[in-house]
DNA sequence: TAAAATGTACACAGGTTAGTATACCTAGGT
DNA sequence: ACCTAGGTATACTAACCTGTGTACATTTTA
């Protein structure tokens, strides 16, 4: 049976937990509870929390960023249109009632330790967030489209914090009108 | 007997210790082993761990962040200059080799729990260096100063987060560059 | 039909956590 | 000389943590 539907359960409810609480806060009697699945069976499909807390994060990443995408490409067309239709999407995100921050950056707070799989997991993560905004400003034909893309990730990534510092949304627009004027000055062509 | 040094040793002990491994991942057995200082009387100066972790945010916003303005402060004459000058203080401090992010971004992702005294310390912090930033900017007398503001601090809030997720100060080189276009964009004058 | 995987229920091991009890020591102030 | 406050040392509680043992039920698949 592939993707099992238990699975995906545990999975679920760890994320919802893990995000609201953070990783060391949640044990796994109170995931098993929440997902209605004795703590035995979460063995059987995970070794161990780590494992467990790296499924998640892989599920979590893949359903995320696609959400993402998509969002962006049904916001805007052009390339630049929707460079700065990432930020619209990030400021209704930060709008959910259930916005906690990055739950990369999350797990990378709490699990420092160099070179660990949860980091790995969490810096592929971004990797692939920066080759798509990267993606985006080369299709757009702007000049250093690298250095803008490095820029825009910049503040994508400080308007996350802020907002999570702040319970605010209004990071979004301040990163928004930023990224319009470093777009502006890295040409309209190449 | 104020300021006892026993106290400021617990707390540099914690700080060191919290910031390497989070704030869940520490004990109060190993803190008060580290600073070699029984349990006990840990437990005379602090009433319970979450106030020796309110008392070492305090203690490292107020050293953090006059250790920041003063090494900015030697940097650069201008306001303008200042408000450049701030990326170059930061990368050095992500060079370090014990940087590990943002303590309070840190300390605010393990406790969400809204209007906890904990993140209270960290929000004040914050609105304090962004009140820094807000004056340099003003001082410079340049347009838009307080929006400025806001977009300089999403870049270093960004450049943070890029450089731990990365192990690398680039982020701050990357920030520098924006920033500067930014500036510029906000008009040599007011 | 039989074997294998997945599931439940529940107790338990072994370790760590925050915080306390007890008893004693020492230095300073009055 | 005495009392109080800060400090030491050690053992303890009670809760919580991750992970396992055991025995049995259900479902899948060959």
């Amino acid at each position: 049976m592939i993707g099992s539907s238990k699975r995906e359960q545990l999975i679920q409810a760890a994320l919802e937990l893990f995000s609201k609480n953070g990783f060391h806060a949640v044990g796994v009697d109170t995931i098993s509870e929440k997902a209605g699945i004795t703590k035995r069976t979460l063995y059987h499909h995970f070794k161990s929390k780590e494992e467990l807390i790296l499924a998640a994060l892989r599920y979590y990443d893949e359903r995320f960023r696609n959400d993402f995408m998509r969002s962006v490409e049904g916001k805007a067309e052009s390339p630049v249109g929707r460079l700065l239709a990432v930020f619209d999407v990030v400021e209704e995100w930060f709008g959910k009632e259930d916005f906690s921050g990055c739950l990369f950056v999350g797990a990378m707070g709490e699990y420092p330790e160099e070179g660990m799989p949860i980091r790995r997991v969490c810096q592929e993560s971004k990797v692939l967030t920066r080759e798509y905004i990267k993606g985006l400003a080369e299709k757009a034909q702007l000049k250093d489209a690298k250095q803008l893309a490095e820029q825009i990730i910049l503040l994508i990534e400080g308007a996350i914090t802020m907002a999570q510092v702040n319970k605010s949304s209004l990071s979004a627009l301040h990163a928004k009108k930023a990224a319009e004027v470093l777009i502006q000055n890295s040409g309209p062509f190449v």
